[in-house]
This record gives C-alpha cells, structure tokens and sequence, in this order.
DNA sequence: GCACGGCGTTCGTCAAGCCGAACGATTGGA
DNA sequence: TCCAATCGTTCGGCTTGACGAACGCCGTGC
C-alpha cells in the first residue's frame, strides 16, 4: 500500500502478516528456515504470520533482507497481472480550455503510488497544474510534435523522443506547441 | 529504500530517524504537536529522531498518517529534482539480432524501483527476455508502429496509443510489426 | 523582572516484543 | 512399527519500546 492520504486503509500488521507469509511461501522456505535466516526466533515469525503482533522495524527488515524483498513489498498489498487498453478506450479525462486529454493508464490500486497517463494536447492556453502530493514527481516522454513542460518556473521545450523529469509537487505546465502533440506522464509519488 | 538485493544498505533506523525529521519540518510541525496527531508520546518521538530507538510498525504508520505521507518514504532514502535527456542522448542498449534499441530514461537510485525505457523496434527476430525479480511489473505504450507484447505465452498486438500491462516475472517478448516502431517500456517491482 | 506557554529532552514505570525451550502433529526411513 | 527429523504453535523469561511526568530552555507580554 502506502498510508498516503488517499489510502490509509488496513490494518498494516494484517497485510504483514498476509505478504510475510506469501513471500515466504513464493521463496519456498519454512518457517523455522527463514527465522533461522532472519537472525530472528521461529516463535516471532510466527505470531507475525498470524497477525498477533506488532514487529519492530528491525525485525521486519531482517525478514525482508532474507526474503530479498523489498520492505515496502511487505507492507504493500499485492498487485494486477495483465490488461490491455487500446487507444481510444480507459478513463479520460477532457478539458475545453487547454485542448487536452489524459488518458489513465494505469493506477496502483488502491493507494496509487504511480499513475501512467497518455496525454493528447492541441496548442492553445498552457495547462496549469497546481502542487500534487509532496515527493510526487513526474516523467514525461513525447511520442509526437512539440511540447513545452515542466515547473511553472522553468519549463522545458521537449521534441519527439525526449524525456523530462521535474517535482510534481510545486505548481507545473503544460502546453502543445504543434498540433497533435502526444506524450505519456507518468506521476509517481515516492 | 527498498532493502532489495542491491540495496539492504543503511541501516534503517538512521534512515527513519533522518526523514521523521526531514518531513515533521517539511510540514511545519513541532514535535510535541506531530506526536499528539500521530497519537504517540513525544519523548517517543524524540528518541525516534535521535536514532536511538526501534519503532514498532504500528507506531512508524501511526506517524506516517499524521504526516500525511506513505510509508515507505519514511524507511527510503530522498529523491531526485529536474533532469533532461533529449532524443538520442541517454544510456542505450542495442540488439543486432533483434533490430532493437532501449534507452534507459529513468532509473530509480539506489535500489530501481521501477525503470523507464524507450524502445525503438524493426521488424525481425523477436526480442526475448527471461524473467525478471519476482514481483515485476512491465507497462508498454505504442508511440507509433505496431508490434507484438507480452508473456510470451500470450503476446498481444499492439498499436498507436494502445497500452499493455503485463508480469515481467515470467519470460516475455517483443517483437516489432512494422518499421520505426517505438514504444515506452516502464518496468516496475513493486 | 517575572510569570506564562510552548519547545525538545530525560527519567522511571509498565506493557509488549522478542527469545529459547518444550510441545503435539506430520512425514520418511530403518 | 518405531524412531528420528522437521514442521508450526504455545508457554515463561528477559529485554526493550512506549508512556506520562518532570525538567531545563527560550521567547512573550503583563
């Protein structure tokens, strides 16, 4: 997950419990292994995998460092598998004003740590967004025409196959400079 | 952070210690004021950011809450600012056999959480990739041409604008139907 | 000058996490 | 069949995290 704003929800050590004993289960070791591995007693591991339990952050580290996985795995729930979007389709969204369209690609369910969005922009008035989330950033890669992105202080001038990282988190532009100008941008907070 | 493979560096309790600070200011809160939000008791806090202490994970989310910030961001490490590659520039990765060129956009230090890569495809050999970390992600958006994506036991078609999500922990493939197609690859482990 | 409120730290108490040992259950081999 | 090994759970102990209270410090204003 992450307890970001959007999503708070769950009880962490329920989704602890549910991750160390699917990873563990994935990596194939048992329960007296991977304690063992861990530095930690089989006893801990166990109250952990039945949710009777509160770990320290030491001790959850230890688990993921023998599980090899990441730490925010443990503490996030799972994830999709596949999906197709074709052009055209997915959740849109318009605006008359500056000529655009973002289409949402993909969100991480259910407390979107990253968002993937097609945008579509026509030339006209530049779009102006103001400061997401603190520690958001964003990349954009244009596929077609010209483009200027970026913080509101300092946008850049992007062409077809150029890339752009910039915070998301202060006030940020966007705005076509040729008509048919497409890009992806992707908004990830950390 | 992500205590992955590559980077178990640190320990985490310098790292909570740093950003428990780092974000309490960023948000103008006093100790006393943050530990009454987050419900905890503020000479707990105090000795959290002293790094002379081993959270339990209740009381890491409980302070991640009030913070309004997810919780992985308080065990990783900060992030970057603005970068600019233009089309052409960045590391790249050439196939002779495959007529395939990857440049790498965007890699999440230390630890890549997730990569971006664009990918410039001709028709010929089909590009086959063995699995990746478990737990890997990859979403593709088609800038222009068409080809072929995906497990490699269920490829799909992709063109203009589509986009496909699919697991790049079980081999996978790519494969290019037309000439000067391209395409933006973010291969992410959650 | 001095009392007041808020700040962050330190101290002693209590609850809870972590541990090792012992337990019943299950499996495989002699 | 019986023994041995391993599994995961449960039970006292010791350790340690979390708490509230008291402390020293600093800026305000009466």
């Amino acid at each position: 997950m992450s307890n970001t704003g959007a999503s708070n929800s769950g009880a962490p050590l329920d989704v602890i419990a549910a991750s160390l004993r699917r990873e563990r289960e994935r990596v194939g070791l048992s329960l007296s292994e991977l304690a063992k591995r861990a530095g930690i007693a089989k006893s801990t591991l166990s109250q952990l995998e039945s949710a009777s339990g509160n770990p320290s952050v030491e001790t959850l580290w230890a688990l993921g460092v023998a599980l090899g996985v990441p730490f925010s795995r443990l503490v996030d729930p799972p994830t999709p598998r596949v999906r197709v979007i074709r052009a055209g389709e997915g959740p849109a969204i318009y605006s008359e004003r500056a000529h655009y369209t973002a289409t949402l690609l993909a969100s991480c369910p259910p407390g979107a740590r990253r968002d993937i969005y097609l945008l579509q922009l026509e030339p006209g008035p530049a779009r102006e967004s103001e400061p997401h989330m603190p520690g958001t950033v964003e990349h954009v890669i244009v596929s077609a025409g010209r483009m200027l992105a970026g913080p509101r202080t300092e946008p850049v001038e992007l062409g077809p196959g150029d890339y752009l990282l910039y915070p998301g988190d202060v006030p940020h532009t966007a705005q076509a400079l040729e008509p048919g100008t497409t890009a992806l941008l992707v908004s990830e907070h950390v």
